[in-house]
DNA sequence: TCGATCCATCACTCCAGACGATGGATCGTA
DNA sequence: TACGATCCATCGTCTGGAGTGATGGATCGA
């Protein structure tokens, strides 16, 4: 009764149905007719329902038949597609490929790949982790991610492969409400001094590196996305990526700050995989991808 | 290679990844452990994919393995989905439900009633129909539907059998903008035959029987919705139900006339299905529901 | 009326799959 | 270190379920 359906019954009666009648579903399936009918049978027993209506000469569906018709090729779809994941393997597709997204690079382009490495692998199971600073490393070397896509400060350590994608800029920005904004336009560093400086900070390792920190008085952050917002407030002033302030830049939000000193140099966003477990198929497929999409935006 | 997928091998790979080893496995499934080993075996082969690490005492599932556990669990709950299915209308439930919905009737309580039903019998498929005027009878006849929600005009067939469950009154408006909504209290027939009215047609049967109609110029509708549209626009003027212009009356988008005449009789909302075909379960369960419903509404 | 085609039934065959025994490997414990 | 308890793989055996092929009844079209 319970557990004791098979994919074979569900295939046999879709194949009767598509077909028109048991004779033409066995030729389809290469058995003879009897087959068909014996096994028709079988699933209306252990169901209880009656698929067909055998009055006429040609079976018909019954209204009940009609629904588990629709409800078996469900099934079967389902079925199809474990079997297109386990056919995408097979041929050397990874199983999954975990991808980890920092914050702070700019996402049009790589949405862009993605949806591409969707349409190419549609089978491919993938998951994204989007975290705040130092996360998608941690992900890499967790084994969660097999490819980063992150900013790197400094020198990429030696045993990560790391591919240049693009430079972010960095800008000083406040609010326009706050008194930094009506400073001026060559600003001092003794008046960025002077106020608050929102820093964003790895949460696991909040004692770690924190980089170009210059007023005394800083608000630590683990999420950009909070931090954006208290920055919109006006609680104080901090370095951002371009692309993610120029909005707000160009509706007057935020304003940029001229400082008397050269700007902070442009970081550049790297895709970073483990040298001794490099990505698979896919994985190789959305590097290259992402080098192009980067390269032509 | 292809089709060869069965869902005893999926039920056994779940079952292995739920209690932890083949041989749990086999006891759950109450089969020797050798039998378990070798359907493994055979899914492995037949997909071509390593689904287990055997180099431990206990096998442990690899990537691939964990992917395909999921999609397994996927194609046994719509295997699943389809035994409920069977079961459902092996108890007499019957196999789908179609429901023809007049546009004139007021809706929330029907769907309160549905969501209910939804819940009781949540394997049950329910078609529903909504069109104009005429066409939830011609459902019912036709056995789309066994089973209509309707406005009834007039006394109903006797080959039907109609339940009251609420009545409509029908209201006469115009839209704000129309010459008619500046006439003085009590319009007189005559000033309403001066504009031009708009109803509602059967659109299988236009020259079928048109109630109710006063002007000589009328425009013809199949359509409530759209009707409305060119009623707010101040085409003209027609009587609506109450319930679906009171919002605009409300907003003072519409103005409903006061004549000098008796206002038209209340309309019954009838439940109403075929003698001969009586709804099954399910839809007696929605006939008594309805009318709980609309009697406390 | 006849042939073609459809389905149900039945006897027969056959093989996939379950069983049970065995052996090697690993882990915990004494 | 040795032993018992599990775990899995492998193999020979056997059985039940599923496919085959023949037959017969029913229906449809020519």
């Amino acid at each position: 009764m319970i557990g004791s359906l098979t994919l074979d019954q569900l295939r046999v009666l879709v194949a009767i149905a598509d077909s028109g009648s048991f004779s033409a579903a066995g030729r389809q399936l290469r058995r003879v007719q009897s087959a068909i009918s014996q096994t028709v049978q079988g699933l209306e027993e252990t169901q209880g329902v009656v698929l067909f209506d055998r009055a006429g000469r040609i079976p018909r569906l019954t209204d009940a038949g009609r629904i588990l018709v629709r409800e078996a090729r469900l099934v079967l779809e389902q079925a199809r597609e474990f079997e297109a994941v386990a056919e995408g393997i097979a041929s050397g597709l990874e199983p999954e490929l975990g991808i980890a997204l920092d914050g702070m690079c700019p996402t049009p382009p790589v949405m862009a790949s993605l949806q591409r490495l969707r349409a190419l692998y549609p089978t491919l199971a993938v998951s994204l982790f989007t975290e705040g600073l130092g996360a998608a490393e941690r992900r890499l070397r967790s084994g969660d991610a097999r490819l980063a896509i992150t900013l790197v400060i400094g020198q990429p350590p030696s045993d990560l492969q790391a591919l240049e994608l693009i430079e972010v800029t960095l800008v000083p920005v406040v609010a326009a409400s706050h008194p930094l904004a009506a400073e001026p336009a060559p600003v001092p560093r003794a008046k960025l001094r002077e106020h608050v400086q929102l820093v964003l900070t790895d949460p696991v390792d909040p004692s770690g590196p924190s980089y170009s920190i210059v007023s005394p008085t800083v608000w630590r952050f683990v999420d950009l996305g909070r931090r954006l917002d208290f920055l919109l407030a006006g609680f104080g002033w901090c370095t951002m990526p371009g692309h993610l302030v120029a909005p707000h830049i160009a509706s007057g939000a935020l304003k940029p700050l001229v400082l008397d000193e050269p700007p902070p140099p442009a970081l550049p966003v790297y895709a970073v995989f483990e040298r001794g477990r490099p990505p698979g198929r896919a994985g190789r497929w959305l590097l290259e991808d992402l080098a192009k999409e980067f390269a032509s935006a």
